[in-house]
DNA sequence: CGGCTTTGACCAGCGC
DNA sequence: GCGCTGGTCAAAGCCG
């Protein structure tokens, strides 16, 4: 038996569900809301049983859609199972009158799932039967109801798996989520230190203590209640999901005019100038002229320069005056489809949630850059990390380049091996993936946050495999005590990058905000045509 | 009419 | 010092 999950980066995704068990009755259950449950039987031309069927349930990428989905889908399961039960009780002696006819019967049924809050008049359940005459009839519906019956158990094992997988994986975040909090109550409980520190530090230099700070996730209205401090952003993050409207809440990635205590990580007045100088340059394949980072731009020049015919843009942030923010567009000389788009600065006003996708995995790359030595392995690793945490949707890559006149990070969002990754939407334009990941809302069962960090990192870890990739990796998983190997990987990594550099933080800080940022979006999300699918392979 | 884009000019940094 | 290059300015034009 198969099962298979399908995912999409657009919302709405497949679940399939192979099973090689025979079946004989093909039914294709529905219901409205835009939702699918299908069950595909296939039958061979001689009318007999045989092949493995298909159940399919659309998954979207959302993480509470996604926990609904699979509720409903497990309980849809359920529902099938019932109803074929239904079917059996009810209908079987009119079915083996209907066994006689020759070709498939469809025959819609009313159905009451009070479960599912479903509108009876929604859901209908067709039914084709392919049957022999004659004789081979009753062996063929008796040999179908007893295929159904082993089906009706195999789907109930499914089911078992299905719910000891969330459960794991639940738990698996909830864990996670514990010891981030604890992390960030020692960080909490050490200000004053971290500020001694500071002064100690700067206590050479006349006492000017200068305000360090590149990530500052605080708004700059109300600094002494919302403590720009990514710990706190995230614990009032973790503490209100119901809440989290990144972009009402005014937070926004700017520069720190406050309090040296809310600095994050620490640096010298020349480490600052040469953040303020830092570029992120994000790689994406995209049609469009440029990405969509939900920001305002307006553009003040173009050049075309050297060992590239294509001209390069310059744009300025119109979000609010004087913001430093700016950006140059340039398609790759080599690859036109290619956008690459350099963000340099920070914004001083908050920023829109989907803006504030961009802004963070910007801002936490440059972070990164320098939370410690860039050459140290926490470096490395850090930048390892922020390539899946930050970016798990694809198999992007977070490179620093020292050659350029200006410390850059590249994060390369062109190297999925599935193009569709690039959320192009039906307009073809590019829409950064933070967009998609912060359009998920919270799973309602899971920890806020941090899970549904890590959920994206599962998620979108899956999106890189193609279903062959997905079923080599995951040949014979066991779903009830283990959970896939790269979501385990991937928390391994978070925690050891967590415990190996306080600084790491504000990235992952950063990062939390990015998936958060995009919320507004998410209806949105539900409207992206492309799909990507993931597998996850069950036998 | 305001906002935006276009585009040539200007400036600064850097290497030779 | 000169030339090259990247980045920015600002006037002109376009557009809704």
């Amino acid at each position: 038996m198969t099962q298979s999950y399908m995912d999409n980066s657009g919302g709405i995704g497949v679940l399939t569900l192979d099973t090689s068990a025979p079946l004989f009755l093909a039914t294709s259950l529905s219901y409205g809301g835009g939702g699918i449950l299908k069950r595909k039987q296939p039958m061979d031309s001689g009318g007999h049983h045989g092949g493995a069927g298909t159940i399919e349930f659309p998954i979207s990428l959302n993480p509470r859609r996604d926990a609904e989905t699979a509720n409903e889908a497990l309980t849809s399961k359920r529902v099938v199972a019932d109803e074929v039960d239904f079917f059996s009780d009810e209908k079987k002696k009119q079915k083996k009158k209907d066994t006689i006819a020759a070709s498939p019967v469809e025959t819609d049924l009313d159905l009451k799932v009070p479960s599912l809050g479903i509108k009876k008049e929604d859901l209908t359940i067709q039914t084709g039967l392919h049957l022999c005459n004659g004789d081979t009839a009753k062996e063929s519906v008796d040999d179908g109801m007893a295929a159904m019956q082993a089906e009706l158990a195999c789907m109930n094992e499914e089911n078992q798996k299905l719910r000891g997988m969330l459960s794991q994986v639940n738990s698996s975040y909830s864990a996670l989520q514990m010891h981030l909090a604890t992390l960030m109550q020692q960080r909490n409980r050490t200000p004053q230190a971290h500020e001694e520190k500071i002064d100690a530090k700067n206590g050479d230099q006349g006492g000017a203590r200068v305000p360090m700070q590149f990530l500052d996730l605080g708004p700059d209205a109300d600094v002494d209640e919302h403590s720009n401090s990514s710990t706190a952003s995230l614990e009032r993050s973790s503490s209100t999901p119901e809440n989290v409207e990144v972009g009402s809440m005014g937070y926004g990635l700017h520069k720190n005019e406050g309090n040296p205590r809310e600095a994050l990580p620490t640096a010298t007045a020349e480490q600052e100038s040469t953040m303020r100088r830092t570029r992120v340059s994000v790689r994406a394949r995209s049609e469009a002229p440029t990405i969509t980072d939900g920001c305002q731009w307006r553009k003040y020049g173009q050049k075309i320069a050297k060992g590239n015919p294509c001209p390069r843009a310059y744009y300025r942030c119109t979000m609010a005056t004087g913001c430093p923010v700016r950006k140059q567009v340039q398609r790759c000389a080599d690859d036109r489809s290619i956008l690459i788009t350099t963000y340099e600065g920070t914004h001083n006003h908050p920023l829109p949630p989907a803006a504030m996708a961009m802004a963070s995995a910007t801002s936490a790359a440059a972070s990164t850059l320098f939370s410690g030595s860039t050459s140290s392995a926490d470096g490395l690793m850090n930048s390892n990390f922020l390539s899946r945490a930050v970016l798990p949707c694809s198999s992007s890559v977070a490179t620093i380049s020292a050659s350029a006149p200006f410390p850059t990070v590249t994060l390369d969002l062109t190297q999925s091996p599935d193009p569709l990754q690039s959320q192009r939407t039906p307009a073809g334009q590019f829409q950064f993936p933070f967009q998609a990941l912060g359009a998920l809302p919270q799973p309602p069962s899971l920890p806020p946050v941090f899970g549904q960090t890590l959920l994206n990192q599962s998620r979108f870890s899956g999106l890189q495999m193609s279903s062959g990739m997905a079923a080599a990796q995951f040949p014979h998983p066991k779903p009830q005590t283990t959970m896939p190997s790269s979501l385990e990987e991937t928390v391994n990594a978070a925690t050891a990058a967590i415990t190996a550099d306080p600084n790491f933080t504000a990235v992952l800080a950063a990062a939390i905000k990015s998936i958060i940022g995009g919320n507004d979006q998410a209806v949105d999300s539900s409207k992206n045509d492309n799909v990507t699918k993931k597998s996850y392979s069950l036998q």
